[in-house]
DNA sequence: AAGTGTGAAAATATTCACAGCG
DNA sequence: CGCTGTGAATATTTTCACACTT
């Protein structure tokens, strides 16, 4: 099996999020010659499907081995995308017979990341906070909140399960001594900026925004972003002009 | 926990979402000035941001013509990518001056089919659906959310504002009689597909799914996914191999 | 036989670069 | 001038199709 290749920054970003780019200032010069076998972003994107189905197959007590036929029609993508998607990172495959579910689902464990525990830090306890307070899949996948935090005095103390709203000011500590290394962001926008760049301050390097906006932060963060609006208008324009 | 459903699918669609299915069935309308080119799905998503930057500086005073340029910083897209964009529904740009602001917002509105109220019902009032009910930014964007329904009788009659939750039986009527043309789905995975189903029965033609499990939907449908494990495993992935 | 892995082709999307207009 | 709109050039992503492996 073949070792991971890695990904570095677009030269501009796909609108969904991650930018660390910038059209303007970052002259992107970097790897002038390695660029030979670089990992579509979408693929990474749809691995998350791939882990899914994998370690629903494997729960699930579905340990045959699993086709790329199989794997379109449980995700909706085409046999062949299946396949380049998954060749990029080694042939996990056998030819003849499919990809042994187990196997599967703990590479993609490890090709994302995820076979790690992750802490985050949630900012902003507002409606969406507190609904990310309490979805059970984030913990499921590895991924726990470890501390909230709000710039509001009034929420300061709220207590959440376990956890307890903190002030903004008690993130970088917070972040240090708790090994949080991601942060949700999920304030208004028009404090979005301000609090990405407490955040980034903190020594935090990946970030999710919930805000819509655009916020800039430097280079070797990584930012994605949800974007409600972008898709509830993107709808709009499907039923309109479809 | 459900199923991995057998499902035969006309593969393929972009990770994100928005699927019709059909290639064919693809009605594209062309621009003001019949250029009827291809408009790619990216360009519609970054409409959105174009809308928001042009509503944001209309609201702001700012009317002094926008160039490709300014537009580009305001937003992370590149100049040509923006003008390229616009480009795609006729020319509401002055050469050597920029886009007129005001009339920039009001054809982005037009061509997103946001120029109109669209009516909203929101399936599954759990955290998540709490927090979308009170996310004031749909209706900031003549998106309402016009009923609240879920298959949990407890659930029925507690109010939001001034909403009810009603069971999930009543949802056909309240699309019919209170033109409602969206629904919002935030169940959990293994009912998501049972309440679709419902959805589009009821005749529905829109959805935006935030469970993370593919849906079907059929031809005619539009289906657009929000998947928090995507993103946040994404962001993983950046951490570990970035 | 069945199904992966992968060159090569096709389709999409982005960027360049400049003609042309206000 | 300055900036749009757009062909042409590039880059990226998807799809095809088949050699090759179990």
């Amino acid at each position: 099996m073949d070792i991971m290749r890695r990904a570095s920054d677009p030269p501009s970003d796909p609108g969904w999020g991650a930018s660390t780019g910038e059209p303007d200032s970052d002259g992107q010069v970097a790897g002038r010659e390695g660029r030979s076998n670089r990992i579509p972003q979408m693929t990474i994107r749809r691995l998350s499907t791939y882990y899914r189905v994998a370690r629903s197959l494997e729960a699930c007590g579905e340990l045959e081995p699993l086709s790329s036929d199989r794997m379109s029609r449980l995700t909706g993508f085409t046999a062949a995308q299946v396949r380049r998607d998954l060749a990029y990172f080694g042939s996990f495959g056998k030819r003849g017979v499919g990809y042994p579910v187990g196997e599967l689902q703990a590479s993609l464990r490890t090709i994302l990341g995820i076979d790690r525990g992750w802490r985050l830090a949630l900012v902003g306890v507002g409606n969406l906070g507190t609904a990310l307070l309490s979805y059970r899949n984030f913990a499921h996948q590895g991924f726990e909140i470890a501390g909230a935090f709000d710039a509001d005095p009034k929420k300061h103390g709220r207590a959440f399960g376990p956890l307890r709203v903190r002030p903004m000011t008690e993130l970088p500590g917070a972040v240090r001594e708790e090994q949080i290394s991601i942060a949700i962001v999920a304030v208004p926008g028009d404090e979005a900026q301000a609090v990405v760049d407490v955040v980034v301050g903190s020594g935090i390097r990946g970030i999710l925004n919930f805000a819509p906006v655009k916020v800039r932060v430097p280079a070797g963060v990584h930012l994605s972003r949800v974007d409600l609006s972008i898709e509830i208008e993107y709808l709009a324009y499907l039923l309109t002009n479809g």
